[in-house]
RNA sequence: GCCGAAGUGGUGGAAUUGGUAGACACGAUGGAUUCAAAAUCCAUUGCUGAUAAGGCGUGCGGGUUCGAUUCCCGCCUUCGGUACCA
C-alpha cells in the first residue's frame, strides 16, 4: 500500500466528525467525576471574509491544534473551540453595494471557511461553535452592556459596583465623599439636595457615573457617506472613499469608562504570561505618567480686568476656604433660604439656579448663571455690614451680574411677591449662552497644566495652550486677536493626522496675556501652539525650555528666554532631560535638591499654596462604543424623556430588525432608523414598529437606540461563552466557569494588542467585580503567531515596448515589473509562458526574451500575501496535492511560530517526502513479484539498542519543543528520527507504536491510519503519550572535540568515566596533537569533561 | 524620537545554561534507475584555495574569556508598535 493521503485524510476526518472525538466534557451534568484536569486552548476566532483562507491564516490554528492534541495525550480534558466574529463592516459594505443581506453573505462565507478548516484536520469541538451575530449569542452581549450600564466604579474599593449602591450613598451622604470614576462636569450635592432632585435629574446625574454612558464626542462626520470616519479613513481633509468633505461634529455616543480600570489593567500585566513586547504595547497605550497638576493664575484679561479671576484651586485669596464655606452653608441653610431654594430649584421660574455659589471672591446665596442674576437673602448679621454689602454688590455687578437683595422677613412673609420680583428681573436680563456660564475646564480662572516634572517649575518661561483650548478666546488681547484667530483657523483645517506627520515645523502665536508664576509671582507669557494637543492632559503645558526639547525648540524659534535650572547641565545646544542624579539649581527652595526630592518638595509647596497637587495621568481614554452601522449588535436601550433606559432583561435579545437599505436615513439617522418592525418579546407582542414602541408604556414618547455596537463588543467575552455555549439562563454557568476558569493558551495576531486584548481584559475585570466571573484575566498565556508572507513573482516589461524579458537579462534596462500569478511559476522560478498569456490576454502577443536555456525566469520578492499581488497560496490546493498532514508540518517547519516568514511552496516536498518515509517504516519493501505494492509490516521482535536510543532521543526533544512552542525544531527532530530508523531498517512495534503517538499532534491523519493498522481499535487521540526513559540514552564514550587556541582541529572518542588528567594525557599523546603543537609545550590545557578539550599554545 | 524584536550559506532556518557554527530542509551540481519523463536513490554543496595544506567566516568596531552566534560597551541596518503624551 502506498501513502494515499487524500483517502486517509478524508476517512479520518469523517471518523472524527461521526464520533465527536474532540467534544470536551463539561462539569455539571452527570457524570461530573472523572473529567480530568481542564485545559483551555483558544484561537482568535476569525472574521469570515469573502476571500476565504490563504495558507497564512491556519498557522496559529495549527500550532494551537498541536498543543491541544498534545494535552489530550497527556490526559487533560481539553477545550479547543472555534467560532466566528461575524459582525463587521465588509458584509455591510457588500450589502450596500448589492442589496444582499449581510446575514446571507456571512452565512456563505462561514460555510466556505468551515470547509477549508475541516480539510486541515483541526481538533475543534464544533458543538460549541459561537457566532457573534447570532441572537442567542448577542443576547448576552446586550446583557453585559446592561450590567455595565447598571454599574459605577468605586476608586476607594477599586472595583465596579451596582449603581443602586451609589444611589444609596447619594441619598445618605451626597456625592462629596464618593471617590468614583465619573464625568468631569459633575457638581457637588448633599444628601438633602439629592433627595430633593426629581427622578429625571437623578438619572441625568447617574448617567455621569455609569460604566457605559452617553457623552458628546467629537467625531469625523462625513455627511455624504452618512457615517463617522476613523482618522485613517480621511486623507487631506476629505474621505478616502469618494473624496467627500469631512467635518468635526459633536455627536452623542455611548462610551465605555475603561479609563477607570487603567491602573488595574496596567498592574495585572505582571501576572500574565504574555510576551514582553505585547505587554509593553499595552503599557504604552495605557500611558501612565506621574506628576502634578499645577494652576497658573491668569494675570491680565483683555477687558481690562486688573485682578485675576480665581479658581477653586487658588489659595492666595482664600477661595479654597470660601468654597468649603459655601458647602457648609449649603448644608445649613436659614429658614428663609430653605423656602426660597424650594421654589427656585423646582424650576418654577424656568431657569436653573445654584445655591451658595462662588462668584469671583464672594459666596452668593443664589445665582442663575444663564441670566446672570444674583439673589441675596440678608440675615440679621447683614445689618452690621451694609457698607460692605454695597461694595460687594458693586463688584459683582461690575462683572455683569444683577443683584437682588431680599430680607429674611420678605421671603418668609410673602414668597409670591419675592418670586414675582425675581421673575421680572429675569426677564430683564439678557440670556447668556451655556458656554460662557460654564467654567472652563482649566479651572475658573487659572490655567491648569499637567506636568511630570514639577521639580522644574522655576524653569518655566512661558506657557503654551492648544489652539482649541477654551481659554484662548477669553484671554487673547485685542492687539493679538487677529493673529490668534488666523492661527486657530489654520490649525483647525489641518487634520490631526497632518499635524502629527508634520513634527518638525514650529508654529505658534502669542496671546498677549500673562499668567502668574505660582512661586516667583513673575508674569509668564501665554502662547498657543499646535504642538500642544487638546486631547491630552488639560490641553495646556507649562513650558520649561531648559528641560524639554519641544519647549526648547519653541523658545529658540520665537526668541523666548531660557533659564537653566540644572546644576552642571549644558543647555547651549539642546534641552537637558536627565532625571536621576540631576540636581536642581537656581530655583529658590528647590535649589540643591535632587530630582526626586525636588519633585516632592515642589508638590508639597504647591499644595500649601492651593495651586497644585500630585496627580497621575493616563493616556488611555474612554472608548467610544456607538457605530452608525447596520451589521452590529443593537443596543438594548430605549429613550424616555430623552433619558436612556435598559430594556427589561426578559425581553432580550433585542433582535436586529430588517431594513430596506443599509444606508443612513435622509435625516442622518443610522440605518436602523429605517427599520419598520422590531422583534419585541414583551407581552407576546412579537413585532412592533418604532411608533408603536414610542406610544407603549415603556416608550413614553421616546424610541429605541438606533446605533449599533462596535466589532469588539462580541469578541470581548466570547471565550467565556465557549465554556457553556447553549445555556439559555445565563451567559456561562457557575460550574462551567469554575471548572474552565480562563484561557490557558491563546494564540492570535499581534494586531489586536491594544484593541481586542485590552477590551477583553477590561470586560473580564468588570464581570469579575460584579461577581459574574471568578477570574481577573481572560488569557493566561498568549502567543502571537507571525505573519506568513507571500513570495511574489515578477515579469519585466521593457519600458515602452511590448517585450517581457527574463530576470537575468534585465541588467540596466529600464523595465516595469509586473506581478505574475505564483501558480504559473514552478519551483525553479520558471514561468509557464503559455499559461501567463492566457491569464493576462493583453500580453498574448508580447515577445518573451528568455535565458540561454530557453526558460523565462521570474523575479521574486517577499510581500504581504494578498489577492492584488497574485501571491496567494490556497490551503485547499496544498491539501489536495500534498495532504493536510504535509501542510500542517510544513507550516510549522517554516520557522519559529512568532516570527514573520515567507511562504515558498517549493520547499514543501521536503516535508512530504518525510511523511512518505515515515509511511515506509511501517511497510515492507515491495518485491518485484508483488507488483511494487508495499504491505503493512511491523515486527513484534525486540528493537535494537540504536532504534530505542533514536526513539527516546526523539521523545525527549519533541516533548521539550512542544512545551517551548518550538514546533519548527520538532519537525526537524522527526525527520532525523525517521532518517535514522530507516537506516537501521527498524520495523519493530516497540519503536513504531510510540512514534505514531508522538507524531499524532503534528500529522494526525497518518498517525490514526498507522495506529489502526497497528491493531488499535480506539482513535490515537486519547493514546497515552510515550514516556522518555533516560536509560536508553546513556553513553559510555564521548567524541571529544579537540581544539587549539579555541579552534576545533579534530575529534577523539574517549570514555566518559576517565579523569581530567587521563584525558589530558591521552590527548597530548595523540599524533595529531603533536603535529599541531610542533615541538612547543602547551601553555595550558582546558579539559571540560563530557564537553571539550582546549589546548592553549 | 521612544519602546520592542531581529541581523548566521544561494533560500527557510538550527545551535535551549559561553564549549565541534551552518542541524533539518529547499535550491543547485554530478551520478544511478528509465526508451524518456515523473518518482525514487546515492554523492557534493559556507567562502577562498587546486579536489591539498592553510586562511577567512554568525551586520560593523572594540572588550571580557582558554574558548563568544551566545556576555559587556559603542555603532549600523531591517522589521513591528507608538508618538509633538507635557
Amino acid at each position: 500500500m502506498n501513502y494515499n493521503f487524500n483517502e486517509i485524510e478524508a476517512k479520518w476526518q469523517k471518523y472524527w466528525a461521526d464520533n465527536q472525538t474532540f467534544k470536551a466534557k463539561n462539569p455539571g451534568s452527570p457524570p461530573s467525576e472523572g473529567l480530568g484536569e481542564a485545559y483551555y486552548v483558544l484561537d482568535m476566532f476569525p472574521y469570515p471574509s469573502g476571500a476565504g483562507l490563504h495558507v497564512g491564516h491556519p498557522l496559529g490554528y495549527i500550532a494551537s491544534d498541536i498543543y491541544a492534541r498534545y494535552k489530550r495525550h497527556k490526559g487533560f480534558n481539553v477545550l479547543h473551540p472555534q467560532g466566528y466574529d461575524s459582525f463587521g463592516l465588509p458584509a455591510e459594505q457588500y450589502a450596500i453595494q448589492t442589496g444582499q443581506h449581510p446575514a446571507v453573505t456571512t452565512e456563505n462565507n462561514i460555510k466556505r471557511y468551515r470547509e477549508q478548516l475541516d480539510k486541515i484536520g483541526f481538533s475543534f469541538d464544533w458543538s460549541r461553535e459561537v457566532r457573534t451575530s447570532n441572537p442567542e449569542y448577542y443576547k448576552w452581549t446586550q446583557w453585559i452592556f446592561i450590567q455595565l450600564f447598571e454599574s459605577w466604579y468605586d476608586h476607594e474599593q477599586d472595583k465596579s459596583r451596582a449603581i443602586s449602591e451609589l444611589e444609596e450613598i447619594f441619598a445618605s451622604e451626597g456625592n462629596t465623599k464618593v471617590k468614583a470614576a465619573c464625568d468631569d462636569d459633575v457638581e457637588d450635592f448633599t444628601a438633602e439636595e439629592w433627595n430633593a432632585f426629581s427622578s429625571e435629574e437623578k438619572q441625568k446625574i447617574l448617567l455621569k457615573y455609569r460604566l457605559t454612558y452617553l457623552a458628546e464626542t467629537e467625531v469625523n462626520w462625513c455627511p455624504q457617506l452618512g457615517t463617522v470616519l476613523a482618522n485613517d479613513e480621511i486623507v487631506n481633509g476629505v474621505s478616502e472613499r469618494g473624496g467627500y468633505p469631512v467635518v468635526r461634529k459633536k455627536m452623542t455616543q455611548w462610551s465605555m469608562r475603561i479609563s477607570a480600570f487603567a491602573e488595574r489593567l496596567l498592574q495585572d500585566l505582571d501576572k500574565i504570561d504574555w510576551t514582553e513586547s505585547l505587554k509593553e504595547s499595552q503599557r504604552n497605550w495605557i500611558g501612565k505618567s506621574v506628576g502634578a497638576m499645577v494652576e497658573f493664575p491668569i494675570l491680565s484679561f483683555p477687558e481690562g480686568e486688573e485682578k485675576a479671576q480665581r479658581g477653586y484651586m487658588t489659595g492666595g485669596n482664600n477661595s479654597h476656604l470660601l468654597l468649603e464655606k459655601a458647602r457648609e452653608n449649603r448644608n445649613d441653610p436659614t429658614d428663609a433660604e430653605r423656602i426660597l431654594w424650594k421654589h427656585l430649584r423646582n424650576k418654577n421660574l424656568g431657569y436653573k439656579f445654584r445655591q451658595q455659589h462662588l462668584i469671583y471672591d464672594f459666596i452668593v446665596d443664589f445665582v442663575c448663571l444663564s441670566k446672570r442674576l444674583v439673589l441675596e437673602v440678608d440675615g440679621g448679621i447683614h445689618d452690621l455690614q451694609i457698607e460692605e454689602d454695597e461694595n460687594r454688590t458693586a463688584i459683582i455687578e461690575s462683572k455683569g451680574f444683577k443683584v437682588l437683595r431680599f430680607k429674611n422677613a420678605e421671603v418668609i412673609g410673602d414668597i409670591d411677591a419675592v418670586l414675582e420680583k425675581i421673575e421680572t428681573a429675569l426677564s430683564g436680563q439678557p440670556h447668556v449662552s451655556e458656554k460662557v456660564q460654564k467654567a472652563p475646564p482649566s479651572g475658573a480662572g487659572g490655567i491648569r497644566v499637567f506636568t511630570t516634572r514639577p521639580d522644574t517649575i522655576f524653569g518655566v518661561t512661558f506657557m503654551t495652550l492648544a489652539p482649541e483650548h477654551e481659554l484662548v478666546k477669553k484671554i487673547t488681547t485685542p492687539e493679538q486677536k487677529e493673529e490668534v484667530e488666523a492661527y486657530i483657523a489654520a490649525s483647525a483645517k489641518r487634520s490631526e493626522r497632518e499635524r502629527m506627520a508634520d513634527v518638525k515645523s514650529i508654529t505658534g502665536v502669542f496671546t498677549g496675556a500673562y499668567a502668574e508664576h505660582p512661586f516667583t509671582k513673575e508674569p509668564v507669557p501665554i502662547w498657543i501652539g499646535d504642538y500642544v494637543l487638546a486631547g491630552y492632559g488639560t490641553g495646556a503645558v507649562m513650558a520649561v525650555p531648559c528641560g524639554d526639547q519641544r519647549d526648547y525648540d519653541f523658545a529658540k524659534h520665537f526668541d523666548l528666554p531660557i533659564i537653566n535650572i540644572f546644576e552642571n547641565a549644558d543647555i547651549s545646544e539642546e534641552a537637558f532631560s536627565g532625571k536621576e542624579g540631576t540636581v536642581i539649581a537656581n530655583s529658590d527652595f528647590l535649589s540643591g535638591l535632587k530630582y526626586k526630592e525636588a519633585l516632592q518638595k515642589a508638590i508639597l509647596e504647591l499644595e500649601k499654596l492651593g495651586l497644585g497637587y500630585g496627580k497621575t495621568n493616563y493616556r488611555l481614554r474612554d472608548a467610544v462604543f456607538s457605530r452608525q452601522r447596520y451589521w452590529g449588535e443593537p443596543f438594548p436601550i430605549y429613550y424616555n424623556n430623552g433619558l436612556p433606559h435598559p430594556i427589561p432583561e426578559h425581553c432580550l435579545p433585542l433582535e436586529l430588525p430588517e431594513v430596506e437599505k443599509y444606508l443612513p436615513t435622509e435625516e442622518g439617522e443610522p440605518p436602523l432608523g429605517r427599520a419598520e418592525k422590531w422583534h419585541w418579546d414583551e407581552k407576546n407582542e412579537k413585532v412592533i414598529s418604532q411608533e408603536e414602541f414610542e406610544s407603549s408604556p415603556l416608550g413614553g414618547g421616546g424610541g429605541l437606540e438606533l446605533n449599533t455596537m462596535p466589532g469588539w463588543a462580541g469578541s470581548s467575552w466570547y471565550l467565556f461563552r465557549y465554556m457553556d455555549p447553549h445555556n439559555e439562563e445565563t451567559f456561562v454557568s457557575k460550574e462551567a466557569k469554575q471548572y474552565w476558569e480562563n484561557v490557558d493558551l491563546y494564540i492570535g495576531g499581534s494586531e489586536h494588542a491594544t484593541g481586542h486584548l485590552l477590551y477583553s481584559r477590561f470586560w473580564t475585570k468588570f464581570l469579575k467585580d460584579r461577581g459574574y466571573l471568578t477570574v481577573k484575566e481572560p488569557f493566561k498565556k498568549l502567543i502571537n503567531q507571525g505573519m506568513i508572507l507571500g513570495t511574489s513573482a515578477f515579469v519585466y516589461r521593457l519600458e515602452g515596448e511590448n517585450v517581457l524579458i527574463s530576470k537575468n537579462l534585465v541588467g540596466k534596462n529600464a523595465v516595469q515589473p509586473i506581478h505574475a500569478d505564483v501558480s504559473l511559476v514552478n519551483s525553479s522560478d520558471e514561468l509557464d509562458i503559455e499559461g501567463f498569456k492566457k491569464w493576462r490576454p493583453e500580453f498574448a502577443d508580447s515577445k518573451f526574451l528568455t535565458e540561454e536555456d530557453g526558460k523565462y525566469v521570474v523575479g521574486r520578492e517577499v510581500e504581504k500575501m494578498s489577492k492584488s499581488k497574485y501571491n496567494v497560496v490556497n490551503p485547499d490546493d496544498i491539501c489536495e496535492n500534498y495532504g493536510a498532514d504535509t501542510l500542517r508540518m510544513y507550516e510549522m517547519f517554516l520557522g519559529p511560530l512568532e516570527q514573520a516568514k515567507p511562504w515558498n511552496t517549493a520547499g514543501i516536498t521536503g516535508v512530504h517526502n518525510f511523511l512518505k518515509k515515515l509511511w515506509k517504516l511501517y511497510h515492507s519493501s515491495p518485491s518485484p513479484s508483488e507488483g511494487g505494492e508495499n504491505s503493512f509490516s511491523v515486527s513484534d521482535e525486540p528493537a535494537s539498542k540504536d532504534s530505542l536510543k533514536t526513539l527516546h532521543k526523539t521523545i525527549k526533544k519533541v516533548t521539550e519543543d512542544i512545551e517551548n512552542f518550538s514546533f519548527n525544531t520538532s519537525v526537524s527532530t522527526f525527520m532525523i528520527c525517521v532518517n535514522e530508523l530507516s537506516a537501521q531498517n527498524c520495523n519493530q512495534r516497540e519503536v513504531l507504536e510510540p512514534l505514531a503517538v508522538l507524531i499524532a499532534p503534528y500529522a494526525p491523519h497518518i498517525a490514526e491510519e498507522l495506529w489502526s493498522k497497528l491493531g488499535n481499535s480506539e482513535s490515537v487521540v486519547t493514546a497515552v503519550y510515550p514516556v522518555y526513559e533516560e536509560k536508553f540514552l546513556v553513553e559510555s564514550t564521548k567524541n571529544y572535540p579537540i581544539s587549539f587556541n579555541g579552534k576545533m582541529r579534530f575529534t577523539m572518542e574517549l570514555p566518559l568515566d576517565i579523569s581530567k588528567e587521563e584525558i589530558e594525557k591521552t590527548v597530548l599523546e595523540d599524533e595529531r596533537s603533536k603535529s599541531y603543537l610542533s615541538e612547543a609545550t602547551p601553555k595550558k590545557v582546558i579539559v571540560v569533561p563530557g564537553k571539550i578539550v582546549n589546548i592553549v599554545i
